[in-house]
DNA sequence: CGTATTTGACCTGCGC
DNA sequence: GCGCAGGTCAAATACG
């Protein structure tokens, strides 16, 4: 069904609604992120050669599960996302709402991880979200699949403005 | 009352 | 086969 469709750029990457803590983003990383790519829906996710800091992550995730070989392998066909934020809050309002369903303590990790998924029926994303023991204020979150419904907060954003424009427009 | 969170139990894969 | 670690389920609980 899914998982050969074009990776999706984390959404809080651009967080339409960051009310209180505005997702911070290690400028370190920015050179090294290949947003036309990301952007244009063209990052290679799960293929070769990562280009961006994330796709680098999910590389290492995507041997890691090779080497676990056999039926994991298809659990983890879809495209996967890894990326530090820098923010004192461990979930981002990213515009999308999201249920958390389990919470497990990680080795060599004073912090546990905590997994939440789409609340979007029709939409079975997940994402993990951990805090580096070494630096407490980053938060490494992990998303899994794409997103087949548009992000509520985004369109309530963007919906009086297109209508704007459609109105602009006519004249 | 409907929805979200918490949390221990359960399941699965891997290494020894 | 067993124990460990990571991931998920689901009943209980909290909260609006």
């Amino acid at each position: 069904m899914e998982g050969q469709e074009a990776p999706q750029l984390p959404p809080h990457l651009f967080s339409p609604s960051s009310s209180l803590h505005p997702p911070f983003i290690d400028p370190q990383l920015l050179p090294h992120i290949d947003w036309v790519s990301l952007l244009s829906g063209q990052a290679a996710v799960g293929d070769e050669r990562p280009s961006t800091i994330e796709s680098a992550s999910v590389i290492a995730e995507e041997q890691k599960d090779r080497r676990k070989s056999g039926r994991l392998m298809k659990k983890h066909s879809r495209p996967r996302f890894a990326f530090q934020t820098k923010s004192p809050d461990d979930i981002l309002d990213d515009g999308y709402r999201w249920r958390k369903y389990g919470q497990k303590s990680v080795k060599n990790s004073a912090y546990p991880r905590s997994y939440y998924r789409c609340t979007n029926h029709t939409c079975n994303v997940k994402k993990q979200v951990q805090r580096l023991s070494k630096d407490t204020s980053m938060v490494v979150t992990t998303y899994e699949g794409i997103h087949n419904h548009p992000c509520e907060k985004l369109m309530e954003t963007l919906t009086p403005l297109l209508k704007q424009m459609q109105f602009l427009s006519s004249f």
